[in-house]
RNA sequence: GGCUCUGUAGCUCAGUUGGUAGAGCGAACGACUGAAAAUCGUUAGGUCACCGGAUCGACGCCGGUCGGAGCCA
């Protein structure tokens, strides 16, 4: 079944480019749909700073998965997968050609992969989280090294995060986290996806200036409404790049200049990370957004996986 | 013009009593399975402003030159 991701690092315009194929397609009489696979751009009210397109400049297109959460409610991935398979299939039993755009990672795999995130419990997890407080991630990854040897050579000693979670799920299940991962492929493996990328050299004053460009629409403000609607209770929605700088301004923990500077750099670094893990996805057709022919570069690959996937 | 402080990695700065240098951030690369706009790892960057002097040996002491900052005139 056909299913199209358009992914790549933030700012590269993988929204626009969603649009573009969309309604190339719409014109030669099939239909296409985007479905958001941006974690940020899930919240209803955080618009500004997830460079969310409004309404009318969305060409007319449906897009799926965007403002279905509130502010107070978490973010997972696992969540969203739930959410996102489902959809996909309706659309594709629609004869609707779905496609994915945005760039959260682990997301996007989460979807396009045979993921199965073993569970959660959080009680256990919030016990868990107090410990690594407490002894520090190297005694905690000390305890995994006993529960679970293969996975804690695979989880770096000083990264508590991740060593919380492996001993929550292999307390959580019995068996050995390793042994949670399957590798069996998908349909959905076959997936097409599109890489959108550049020159970091022009990446980086890109994003400077998005960044600047968000100050200036009013960043602050949308943060200070979103107080009304309990930003200030959120677990991960708090946490956005920008969003929390200028939740730090309004608190007056930092300046104006201090919040700028700051989103820059974190958005930048994002950037980098998105880089580093889409990079080693060998499926993916890197495309250039500078690229003159980029939207018929994109058509070419489009139709080729159209045409294989019927 | 005088006095005081100051010039160390791209940036902000540490460098105990002289034995040719470190951190954080940034950069490049990487890991990544229920917070992933998260969490974490590796590596590369420095004729310690410049010139001269004493010393076995100076980023560190002495003198001078050129830049900054402040105070007094």
């Amino acid at each position: 079944m056909a299913l199209i991701a358009v992914v790549g690092p933030t700012g590269t315009g993988k929204s626009d480019l969603g649009i573009a194929i969309a309604q190339t397609l719409n014109a030669s009489g099939r239909t296409a749909e985007i479905i958001n696979i941006d974690s940020m751009q899930f919240y209803k009210g955080m618009d500004i700073g997830t460079a969310k397109l409004p309404l009318q400049e969305r060409g007319g297109i449906e897009h799926h998965l965007l403002d279905y959460l509130e502010v107070t409610e978490e973010s997972t991935a696992a969540q969203y997968q739930e959410v996102a398979r489902p959809l996909i299939e309706d659309l594709q039993g629609r004869g609707v050609v779905p496609i994915l755009v945005g760039g959260s990672m682990l997301y996007v795999a989460s979807v396009l992969n045979d993921f199965e995130f073993p569970g959660t419990d959080p009680v256990l997890r919030a016990q868990l989280e107090q410990e690594l407080e407490e002894v520090g991630p190297i005694t905690m990854h000390r305890r995994l090294a006993q529960l679970d040897p293969v996975a804690a050579q695979r989880i770096i000693p000083q990264n508590g995060r991740r060593t919380v979670r492996a001993i929550e799920i292999v307390t959580l299940t019995g068996k050995p986290f390793a042994a949670a991962l399957p590798e069996v492929p998908t349909e959905w493996q076959t997936s097409l996806q599109i890489g959108l990328n550049g020159p970091r050299e022009e990446l980086i004053p890109r994003l400077q200036k998005r960044v600047e460009l968000m100050w200036q629409k009013g960043l602050v403000s949308e943060v200070e409404g979103l107080l009304g609607h309990g930003l200030r209770e959120a677990k991960t929605a708090k946490r956005a790049i920008g969003y929390a700088q200028a939740l730090a301004q309004l608190d007056g923990e930092m300046t104006q200049a201090e919040a700028i500077a700051d989103t820059i750099r974190l958005t930048q670094k994002y950037a980098r990370r998105q880089m580093s893990w889409f990079r080693r996805d060998q499926r993916i057709h890197w495309l250039d957004y500078r690229a003159e022919d980029l939207q018929p570069a994109a058509m070419a690959l489009v139709e080729q996986h159209l045409s294989s996937s019927n």
